[in-house]
DNA sequence: TTAATTTAAGACAAAACAGTCTGATATAAA
DNA sequence: TTTATATCAGACTGTTTTGTCTTAAATTAA
């Protein structure tokens, strides 16, 4: 079971992780990006092609092709990502699921959850690709299935 | 989309928050909190099941029957709720996705990650049902559906 | 030009999650 | 005892998420 991101979500991050971590210039097929992260194959390609679509990737076709970040990895930040594939949800709805939950109406744990959701929202825009990328010990992912 | 607890789990925390305002000795009928807390009946039987047989709730058939807390409202927290039904997968995974996640392969957000677990954890631990049934200000709940 | 390789796209399938329905059982009160 | 009302239990359905498969299109290199 995922904690807040899909399962999808969580293949962008690593896979966007990933490629920051490739020389300029340099593409990634699928295939290697499936195999090193341990990502089902198909899957990863249809969440690649959205990152594409959405601008982050740029994806080349035919032998030598693959994808490689858009733009400079220190400008993509873990936001972006999100925002991208979940969207903001997490970041408007209350943790105990009430539909009127707010500063008028708030639920028996609305600040602390505030303050929680809070940091993870700083984590996430203050955290881009580049310092992921280098912030990982070991270039052997191992990712997470269930 | 749930934030980081099931459906279920948001319903079953609705749930015995509502069941922590009632009168000691009182009874509630599915009826009633379904109606109130706007949680689909049968599924909330279920839930409400579920919690009997954790031995969170006792129940009653029959003309005034329902249900109630089976011990003092300030004897139950939020964390007990959320591992009857949850688990505690939120707890030990890591928020990407890795799943070798851990002190000596850390993801590149474990650190932060880990200080946004901890204080959730505290939430969870530090707060009774009967603290979130005297906090909410309103009892018209209005629970959150999507 | 042809063959091999790669992404693009969308239909399809499986699994997990959420919600529904029905009948059985227990209980209270008339 | 009968009736009405409530939970109990589990099968069933629908929806979303996750994962698979196949074909097409593009590109490189022989």
């Amino acid at each position: 079971m995922s904690i807040i991101f899909s399962r999808e979500c969580e293949y962008a991050l690593q896979s966007v992780t990933y490629l920051a971590r490739t020389k300029q210039g340099e593409k990634i097929s699928i295939r290697e990006l499936a195999r090193t992260l341990k990502i089902p194959r198909h899957f990863l390609a249809k969440i690649l092609q959205r990152l594409t679509r959405k601008g982050f990737l740029i994806s080349a076709k035919g032998p030598t092709g693959g994808f490689a970040l858009s733009m400079p990895a220190k400008d993509i930040t873990l936001f972006h990502i999100v925002d991208a594939i979940d969207g903001l949800a997490f970041a408007n709805s209350c943790v105990l699921g009430f539909r009127e939950c707010s500063g008028k109406h708030p639920c028996a744990v609305h600040d602390q959850w505030g303050e929680i959701r809070d940091t993870l929202y700083e984590m996430l825009v203050s955290r881009n690709v580049s310092q992921m990328g280098a912030a990982m010990k070991k270039p052997e992912y191992e990712a997470a299935g269930n």
